[in-house]
DNA sequence: TCTCTGCTTGACAACGTTGTCAAGCGAGCC
DNA sequence: GGCTCGCTTGACAACGTTGTCAAGCAGAGA
């Protein structure tokens, strides 16, 4: 182990640090004899450094364990970037959500960056901390998947400069790339579907109406019905049904009606969880027809296997992300809206004939 | 760049960023004619300021749209934390790991702090990327669920007094808290149910061997084997299945084998989808017995409902969120292993009965 | 009147890094 | 010999923030 032992600078006393601390470019720079800069440049590998000095503060680094502080590195110009994007969603651990974060992953980390991520739970509170707490990062740019009404702290926010790509979600004002799913499109083939066989009391369960997708959803099966023209019965549409339990009852309850559905085109994955639950419970899954929105794992083996329109989340993401790295690149086109196209897929359940 | 690179005016005096820069301290206190201090002690509701300056002080920050600079804030005294912890996994699109995250992020959240993420893929390079891109930004604490093998790296960190926590991983040198399954237990379990339902040929599908949780797994299926007298047969077991596709292709050949297994134990959720998959396909779901580990959304709809060791998931991100944070308040105890029971559910496929 | 106290306020340095610039040095050219 | 040129190297300021300390001032107590 041959460590030069120049102690030569005099300006501020540090050797190395036996505290806690972390050890700097002045402590490698010391270490090795050098200056801070000559340091740096070997640390960014910027060239102009004899192969003697390079060496000599390589092996400074590996000895003292130095990694470089980017928070101090990005601080000194603005004009550099943070390496870091923000994913606000509503609940990470969703299936649909959790496969959008890994698209966003995907295209971040192939540009070297880091993802930060946080559910907001639908909540207006929360979602707006959690995009102070992303601004005060400085983050790049940020992706808003499904959220809470009120986007004013995000929109201040594009006008200071950070690129925004909407998911899933069609902002009042559009400031940033959109990237959406055919929610209509998707909703009216499914209820089509349904009418195709024979169905005429079809019943609508969606999530909550603050959502996007869930009112493009309903209006899509709507505009279905209307085409067809079937009147629209609110006595078999719900648009709260916010989990499994509650998708369960509505659909019991609508059985149990004088005048029952036939079919149900239930309109989020959550719905559809406990829609075929309770049908398997009341021993119904043979005679009532069902289509979902959002694949299943799973969905395949149950018995029928169920009909669904899938999305395609990981896509999604995917799109979002690219489209907020063509801004960091520098595009400055207007916004972007992209529709990914919705297909069906026909496993059974949605093929239960009507009487 | 995408910021339009504005040549900056290099004067000592500052009035407003006209500039697409963000408002600094400096803009505010131009803005409000006092001195950054005093901005900045209004910031953080210090106090000792007047009520005239304080709200000449509020005005200027809302009217510029000033936010602070966390970096700058926590650059300053480096005894101060970031406020950010690193969590590393395999794969934020599996419901189980997606799951873990939702548990430590609301412990984070609480605290005020937020989650950077990232998947490894169980890839040794991209995880040591990833451990250095977070060490760059100086985490206050990691959270590691499984990894690939190599932890030098961040044994190394927690050297320099990051503190880590494990989850469903148990490293070889425990240089941090580490949260588990009782995967023998549950493994145990499941395989004495089989046992009890009266089967002998219980065939064995386990994820990857290089994942800690396959090889507990695997362990508790031998033990409980052993334990009846039972011989462990490695025509019937299989190590290295990743994917419903390959679990379904082994199924398939082992049922179509001379001496076929009467009931499978399939130790990882994506083996289980497969097996399921398959032995529907096969139209033998109703005489072949099936215990898996990990819950599954739909297990319970399925025809004959699936029976499982379930984890939580959920409360594993909890616990090690807390366990982290204890050590961000300052305990210095040894190492903590907490371990989860695993319980076993009763649904149907695993009560099939062996000849 | 003078000192002391407590309060408000600001100047300045420092955190770890990099951009800018200039100094030092040897080689090549006139 | 004197000049320029290119290369290596380091001093210094700045990024946005906060901790430290001292100055300024008004009111209270002597």
């Amino acid at each position: 182990m041959y460590r030069s032992s120049i102690i030569a600078v005099v300006t501020t006393r540090r050797d190395t640090p036996k505290d806690g601390r972390r050890p700097t470019l002045r402590d490698v720079a010391a270490a090795s004899g050098v200056s801070v800069k000559t340091v740096s440049r070997v640390v960014n590998g910027e060239g102009g450094v004899s192969a003697e000095l390079e060496s000599r503060v390589t092996d400074a680094i590996r000895t003292l364990g130095y990694s470089p502080d980017t928070r101090a590195r990005h601080l000194r110009s603005h004009s550099t970037t943070t390496g870091a994007i923000g994913l606000i969603q509503n609940d990470v651990s969703n299936p649909f959500f959790a496969a959008i974060f890994k698209g966003v992953e995907e295209v971040a980390t192939n540009a070297g960056n880091v993802v930060l991520a946080a559910s907001s739970g639908a909540d207006q509170e929360q979602q707006d901390d959690i995009v102070r707490a992303f601004i005060e990062r400085r983050v790049d740019g940020l992706i808003v998947v499904p959220a809470a009404g009120d986007l004013t702290l995000i929109e201040e926010e594009t006008r200071r400069g950070t690129p925004v790509v909407f998911v899933d979600l069609m902002p009042s004002r559009v400031v940033g790339d959109v990237v959406l799913s055919d929610h209509v499109g998707g909703a009216m083939a499914a209820t089509r579907h349904l009418i195709d066989h024979g169905h005429r009391r079809i019943a609508f369960l969606g999530d909550d109406v603050r959502f996007f997708s869930a009112r493009e959803r309903e209006r899509g099966y709507r505009e279905a019905l209307e085409s067809f023209g079937i009147e629209f019965d609110p006595a078999i549409a719900r648009f709260d049904v916010g989990s499994p339990q509650m998708s369960a009852t509505a659909v019991a309850e609508m059985l149990a009606s004088p005048n029952p559905p036939t079919a149900f085109f239930t309109a989020q994955n959550f719905v559809s969880v406990g829609t075929v639950r309770v049908l398997k419970e009341l021993g119904r899954s043979d005679d009532v027809a069902v289509v979902g929105f959002d694949d299943l794992e799973l969905a395949d083996v149950l018995d029928p296997p169920l009909s669904v329109v899938p999305q395609e989340p990981h896509e999604l993401g995917r799109r979002a992300a690219e489209l907020l790295y063509r801004r960091l690149d520098g595009y400055d086109g207007p916004p972007d809206v992209v529709v990914l196209p919705c297909g069906l897929l026909r496993r059974g359940s949605g093929e239960i004939p009507g009487r």
